[in-house]
DNA sequence: TTGACAAAAGAACGACCGTTCGTTTTAATC
DNA sequence: GATTAAAACGAACGGTCGTTCTTTTGTCAA
């Protein structure tokens, strides 16, 4: 078998990976026991047991995309050095993360946010603190290019986070709701604008990768 | 009376009014026909019958909130002459409708959006077509910017309409989700700069303002 | 005021929801 | 291979969903 782990542990697997496909495109109300038991072939009752209640389903399969998007985008980030090449490598992460998503509908975190922005409770928190974190790290990340001379002194972190987030969603919603072939070009044209306007002055963007091409991490 | 009216125009859109409340808060999914009924004092039955459906009532109160948006953002708009002034004006009613929105819950079209892009159908459809609309409007808006000499040549409108869209978004979701009170800041300062970068060589705002203002629409 | 019609209520429908329980099957351990 | 615990099942629960009837109430004009 696969692993040292347990058959509940592999079916529970099995499961969230479903779930978190139905969650990307059927939004986090539309994940039920009923649907999502019939798409893993197993009863109500027995997918039930795996997760205690339907809430807690529901924090796991949040959790997965989570851990999902951070070792994707987030994890091979850090390991680029800090300042812009980490923001670069967050940038192309980012990008291609969306392009190659194997969740067909779309981040369930950024629609869970709509969902449930209204809605007090322990999953909205989470997912409040979730992008948050999300936020406060492209911030840190800014801060950190300020501090290593890559970005202006005058550039505020928070601003540029904000901004770089603006363009994810913006990104999002051309894309899969208008379909506009144009909305990568967008997207990327975009953050080079935004990369481009903070950098200090006389740097350029080859420049400090080539700098950095020969520095440890 | 209120008006020439009859009695079931006048309880539809009572009810009209408090169905968007309640999609803008927990979403068209949790716009219930049970929920409606119990805040309007009505039967569900009685309530049913203004609509034949539940997919035609989320129709109405999309097209409910796409004319409340309409009147309060984009008509004020179109009133301002042409170029700069119409897209200042356009950001600021923006802002103030996201700050004094009579709405609770946030923009029910954003939120649809997310909830309805991966499900085909006439609401999808609309929602679509909506969004696609206001994309171009701010589209066109900057591409006769452009025309007009206050945005410089090689200006991208629909790279325009792109970041600026973003802005939107970001803002939302910054306040809402997060309740980061320097939201509504960042929004402003992102604007603002990104009208600041799109403006012809030697151009300032108060310049095209103070000029806009002697002559006719 | 009466008669015609619109509007609202009431009860019920089958379907599905999340959840519980007792039983049966399957996997892990000795 | 037998014992025991974990895992999955099947049936049922009370509730709510959207929807369809029939019946009662209210409106509005002749």
């Amino acid at each position: 078998m696969s692993r040292g782990e347990s058959k509940g542990e592999r079916t529970r697997a099995v499961i969230l990976g479903e779930a978190l496909a139905l969650t990307s495109t059927d939004g986090l109300a539309g994940l039920t026991i009923g649907s999502l038991a019939e798409r893993t072939g197993m009863s109500k009752s027995g997918l039930f047991a795996h997760f205690g209640s339907k809430e807690q389903l529901q924090q796991a399969v949040l959790e997965e995309a989570v851990e999902m998007f951070t070792l994707r985008v987030i994890r091979p980030a850090t390991a680029q050095p800090r300042g812009l090449p980490r923001i670069k490598a967050l940038c192309e992460n980012w990008v291609a993360w969306l392009r190659d998503s194997p969740l067909p509908g779309g981040c369930p975190m950024l629609s869970a946010s709509l969902e449930l922005d209204d809605k007090p409770g322990p999953l909205r928190d989470y997912i409040a603190a979730s992008q948050e974190k999300l936020r406060a790290f492209v911030s840190e990340c800014a801060r950190r290019a300020v501090i290593e001379g890559h970005f202006r002194e005058d550039l505020d972190p928070d601003q540029f986070a904000f901004e770089m987030l603006g363009v994810g969603f913006a990104h999002s919603l051309t894309r899969r709701l208008l379909g506009h072939p144009e909305a990568d070009r967008w997207a990327c044209t975009a953050v080079s604008g935004l990369i481009g306007r903070s950098l200090a002055p006389g740097r350029t963007v080859e420049s400090i990768s080539n700098a950095c091409a020969h520095q440890t991490h």
